[in-house]
DNA sequence: GTGGTCTAGACCACA
DNA sequence: GTGGTCTAGACCACA
């Protein structure tokens, strides 16, 4: 369900805060959907479950996600977001361009680049 | 001259790394080129010295920079750089799909948002 | 420094942030001063590291305590902190009168009493 | 009937213990009295059945309370209670105490403040 | 030296 | 079944 990189040096819980996040800004979790359980994700990400716990933790001090005893994590009713989908891409886009630009890539061709890239990857996918 | 993020979760060291690996991919650093030292690093990015020198530390044994006595460190004269820029900006891009698709942003979009967000970093810059 | 009891049934981490708050409200831990480091705290009172941590964090969460990279956790120069010391008694206050009226005694006599007890601390404290 | 607070870090089960303890201790359940069923004390206060009954054994363990089949448990006969209501009052005197030390409240001040605490709950309460 | 992250695993409270 | 707390201990990033 979720993509984690242990290797990627960015810690496992953010990777997964930000993902959550993502999910409810974008409507794909909506207000009231469950969350699977700590052991559940932890075990299906070999992952330990106090890492899992630590990042609904912060989800829930944010106020995205509630917790109800007994239950599984769910989406807050109004989830608190103040951002939105347009604005939680632009981490990703500034660093594209800063690597870009520090590869030498020329900025202007990034669309076309990012263009090939997903036409490269349909393919991947289909063949 | 880089750009240090300390809040992002992602190391400092590492963060100097991949910058410095890109530069010299794209040729903006050439062999031979000589990199600030640590010292200078340090104090214009408000960091520990030890954290220059660990990023610096890894480029060696990597064999993209060289060390000579007395001397700063500099590009080595045929950086070992198995990737192409190309390469090199797969995890951004990897990145930046990954978030869309999370955000519910259409894939096929993302070429001309892009652009768009480019156009309007241009307009900004210039005004 | 601080009261840790684990038999009382409020977790440890708890009780950590409830006495730092009150000692930042009342002005004995003043804005700039260090806390003690995670492991001497832990290692004082007998307690995981992990625990103090998580005091720790939730107080920088509530904006009490700035973290700085390797510094030793300090009281924040503008402490968020809404309540007044008078608030941050209620709760025990209340606690008292509560347990008072389950056991049938008079809530009026409660001042009397306090002061009883108070007088027969500082007798067994000065023989 | 009982005051249950779920945020406050006791465990439910905990909280009932005492209290019903404390009207023990104090008269208001006199032996032989009844208390009210699992049930009806889960349904009143929106809680699980299996913690009430966890309190309720807890307390027949203590020798406080005694089953009977079929009938609601009740109060013992000589119900075992080595501590007085004063004993059972001290740590809500010390936990007030301590908080007011910590939040550099004069001691001697306690029962003055506990004094016009009350005054003004009395004022509220015939408002 | 500082704090942070993570693991493996025990045990608790609650539904 | 759910999540919470805590431990002992390894290893990392940074000053």
């Amino acid at each position: 369900m979720f993509i984690l990189n242990p290797g990627s040096g960015i810690p496992i819980y953010r990777q997964l805060v930000e993902q959550i996040r993502r999910l409810v800004a974008g409507g794909q979790l909506q207000p009231g959907d469950c969350l699977p359980s700590v052991r559940e994700l932890a075990s299906t990400h070999a992952v330990n479950p106090m890492t899992i716990s630590k990042a609904y933790n912060q989800l829930e001090a944010e106020g995205i996600l509630v917790r109800r005893r007994g239950r599984p994590m769910e989406v807050a009713a109004r989830p608190t977001q103040a951002d939105t989908p347009g604005q939680l891409l632009e981490p990703q886009l500034d660093e594209l361009i800063q690597a870009a630009r520090q590869l030498g890539v020329e900025v202007d061709t990034l669309p076309e680049l990012l263009d090939d890239y997903l036409r490269q990857l349909r393919k991947e996918k289909s063949s």
